[in-house]
DNA sequence: CGGTATCCAATGAGATACTG
DNA sequence: CAGTATCTCATTGGATACCG
């Protein structure tokens, strides 16, 4: 018998789920995609693994905690992985997965959107504060 | 004297913003950008104008409350028109800009992934709950 | 250094009822 | 039909202090 191939499977996927659907379960998975700090995390790790101190320095502003939770949640839905290096001080090394690079590119175009366009989007505001 | 190409200041624009700095103001777009049902929406009016229940069908489980909510900050944003026909009842309809539409791709894009990789992220799930 | 735990303020988001 | 107004509850996320 002739085996799926992985393009195949993906677009029987697609087909599967929809996230217009209610109770789909990619809705879920869009609200962890679409969390705060998930658009900056991903790109920060792109260029090769980080201590969880450099991940806190380059993404100014956030704080351990959520940096910490950000980085569980993307490890558990296979996008990060979390390495010990036991020693004094410990070593930990967050580091993309396959799965994390196909990821990336989804991620990286919604902070370059942001960035690019952000000057149209502050002229609409105010026209739009500006109406009668 | 030459004027910039609009090529031009979007790269000018993307070198001033940096989402990763702190205050920066990109930050604040990009929460609206991941905001719950933004990715929901965008898709949903990329083939023309749509109705207010028209949407709320298309969009199952969004409530009116969230899905009004989140037309008027797309619309301040300049990402969607509001049109009233006076008529009774009254009809509302909402159409992507050129700039909601430059938006498009970015939000399919995530949609997509979430709809063809929800089963790799269920796997990663499950073998990291089983973990010891 | 990296992580956990606790507490608390702010926001998000649903349900319901009412208006033009 | 589309929208507003409350009310309420759950979630988010930050600050702080403590542990290995």
């Amino acid at each position: 018998m002739a085996t799926s191939t992985a393009a195949q499977r993906r677009e029987q996927a697609k087909r599967d789920y929809d996230a217009f659907l209610d109770q789909c379960p990619t809705r879920e998975l869009l609200s962890r995609l679409t969390d705060k700090w998930v658009a900056l995390v991903i790109p920060a790790l792109v260029d090769g693994p980080q201590r969880h101190g450099q991940l806190a320095q380059r993404i100014a502003g956030v704080s351990q905690k959520m940096l910490t939770q950000t980085l569980r949640t993307l490890e558990r839905d296979g996008l990060v992985t979390r390495t010990v290096t036991a020693s004094v001080p410990v070593r930990v090394d967050y580091e993309l997965t396959p799965l994390g690079h196909e990821l990336f590119p989804v991620m990286i175009a919604i902070k370059n959107w942001a960035e690019t366009h952000m000057d149209r989007v502050f002229e609409a505001r105010t026209q739009y504060d500006a109406r009668p």
